[in-house]
RNA sequence: AGAGUAGGCCGGUCUAUCGCGCACGGGAGUGUGAGGAAAGUCCGGGCAGCACAGAGCACCACAGCGGUUAACGGCCGUCAGGCAGCAAUGUUUGGUCCCUGCUACAGAGACGAGUCGCUUGCACUAAGGCUAGUGCGAAGCGGGUGAAACGAGCACACGGUGGGCUGCAAUUCCAAGUAUACCGACGUUUGAGCGUUGCUCGCGCGAGUUGGAGGGUAGGAAGCGUUAGAUUAAUGAUAGACGCCAUGGAACGUUUAACGUUUAAUGUUUAGUGGUACAGAACCCGGCUUAUAGGCUUGCUCUUUCC
């Protein structure tokens, strides 16, 4: 069992992060929007909190950790499989913990499943 | 004690489990890691690039007086007037009237020392006793009005002082990659265009400039060292306990009034419930403005009680 988050795992540069919008697989766990990507390398994600919908920095920084910290705690869900993933959060409203750990949960699981 | 007023300060803590950025280290690991506003980006400076040949006209900012400062439009002290308040205090205004413009209503007239009315002189006409009308000239007065009537107030006016322009997405370096093939406009001493602050003049450079359509790239390092420092951007998540505030059940105590139990006020302890804000560095400082649960503290003013 991983439960470590570092720096490798993180999607960078903008032509991949381009390149996965417009190639992945998506669908909605909400309150996330859900992009993904099989991959021959290690498996990289994105967290994302739209400016358009929260204005103050400090509920952007606040879900992407929560978004984050819930990935990390369930990582090994997805087994072998290597995948690039983006996780746009959608709601209107900062949710708590448990919502968007439930929903994490539930975008892995229909990752593996496929 | 209550009410008010002006400042200053703090703005959660601990434990467990799992984590993140940076520095050092071969490794284990060790050290370190957001704020009073980091925010808005409103001023001023450092710093960077470009320019430095000037003149005129615009434009922007400032505003009693003195001090502080690297600098400021900030801050401190102080003077005068208006407004609010019993007071402490708060708030607002502050150069000048030479030129330009404005001053409602009322008033003959409000910025043209010229008109109007009354009195008065002369001429003409009607009448011819008083008088009335018209024209010209001069002098004097101004009933009442109004905030103000040759003397004021005000700013959009004038004068004074200051301001070269652009901003870290500046700027420098490395790596990778490409194409000026095509169409049009203007131009090469009859000077296009560029620079010089926005415009005009002037000055300098000057053989290419520009529109369309297309091709390539969009990575990294420095800037950012001063005890945070990235470039999908760290400083966290979960669980529990405590602290603080509000509310209030229960128990105990004190005082008061009726009187062996209640009423009213108040203090201490402790269950429960709710709340615990505003907000996240991206070059750095000095200010301003705005947001903010709750708490601590100092000065002053007023009211009431006691000594």
């Amino acid at each position: 069992m991983v439960n470590t988050f570092p720096k490798e795992n993180k999607l960078c540069g903008q032509l991949r992060i381009t390149q996965l919008y417009k190639d992945g697989k998506r669908f909605t766990a909400w309150p996330l929007r859900v992009t993904y990507q099989e991959t021959e390398e290690n498996t990289q994600i994105l967290v994302w909190a739209p400016k358009s919908l929260f204005k103050r920095a400090v509920k952007r920084n606040y879900l992407r950790r929560l978004m984050r910290e819930a990935y990390r705690l369930h990582q090994d869900m997805l087994g072998d499989k290597h995948c690039l993933i983006a996780f746009n959060y959608m709601d209107k409203d900062v949710q708590p913990f448990a919502v968007i750990e439930k929903a994490i949960c539930k975008a892995l699981k229909k990752i593996t499943e496929n």
